[in-house]
DNA sequence: TTCAGATATCTTAGTATTAAGATATAAAGT
DNA sequence: ACTTTATATCTTAATACTAAGATATCTGAA
């Protein structure tokens, strides 16, 4: 039984083409995978992971201009100013101007924010550690290597 | 210079933590760079990722449920058929009735479809190796084999 | 047979995000 | 001082989803 009149179109790949596509696909499923069993841990508090991604980024490196915060987590520039504002709305961050650059202004988180991420940041930490702990510390090391090599190439 | 009164926050995470945030923020970065990178051979054809998900997947197994559809490419069951009537609607995939179950629809690509995919397919496979070829194929293998690991664990 | 629950798709309403362009400001050359 | 080009944020309009529920149908147990 090797052939019928209907069987699958193969447009026969060479094996360095098949090895890419297989880890194209285990990479984009492992990272959805990932992302939406640690999100839990944030919509309990009633945040994305965007929104968390913006209170984080406050909370370890302080008061951020907005720029700054976009090129770290990656969305647009209307996205970081409709994210603020909303986050703003809820009182976990404020802006303020910047002194020396009249376009610019900071992110910062308040008290209120602070608060918050407090609360939240450990969880998280803790969903992210347990779901990487299927993998030894070597091969997290390991698998980081890798994929940092991999995301700083297709990055340019 | 070791202290300072506005000293960045940190609240103190173990090495394993540490070690799995790394990791959490090298895939999201890695998986978005490449698939950023890999659409560009996409959208010259006026698709989607996600379109040309549907497309792939009928291109090589023939026609599929739409259930099926949807649980391979991970999309909420409202997407699925708004995706395929938008496909529907430029003529690249048509719904045939199940002769079983007269719930269910197949879905299946037209011969226009197919022929769309004959044109894009060997460009998009060609960009995923390319992307990955800064990896060799043995490393490529070993990054599957741990995503692999990884992803299993964190879907269920 | 009939009923309860599961399943497959579709509908509706809402959210998140981007892309393109507007506005204001800055920086650097002439 | 001007002019050009680049930059930083914001606005607007559109896209790409998702979640929740509606409808129709199937399946298995009583």
């Amino acid at each position: 039984m090797t052939t019928t009149l209907t069987a699958p179109r193969r447009p026969a790949t060479d094996p360095a083409t098949a090895i890419a596509l297989k880890l194209f696909i285990v990479l984009a499923r492992a990272q959805r995978a990932i992302s939406e069993r640690t999100e839990a841990s944030l919509t309990a508090h009633g945040l994305t992971g965007t929104e968390f991604a913006i209170l984080e980024a406050l909370y370890h490196k302080g008061p951020l201009l907005l720029g700054d915060v976009q090129r770290k987590i990656l969305v647009s520039s209307g996205g970081i100013t409709f994210l603020v504002d909303k986050l703003a709305e809820r009182g976990l961050v404020e802006r303020q101007m910047c002194p020396t650059d009249r376009r610019a202004r900071y992110a910062l988180l308040t008290r209120k924010g602070e608060t918050l991420m407090q609360a939240v940041f450990p969880g998280h930490a803790e969903a992210i550690r347990e779901a990487m702990s299927v993998l030894t510390r070597a091969e997290q090391k390991q698998a980081t290597a890798l994929l940092k090599r991999l995301g700083l190439a297709a990055a340019n």
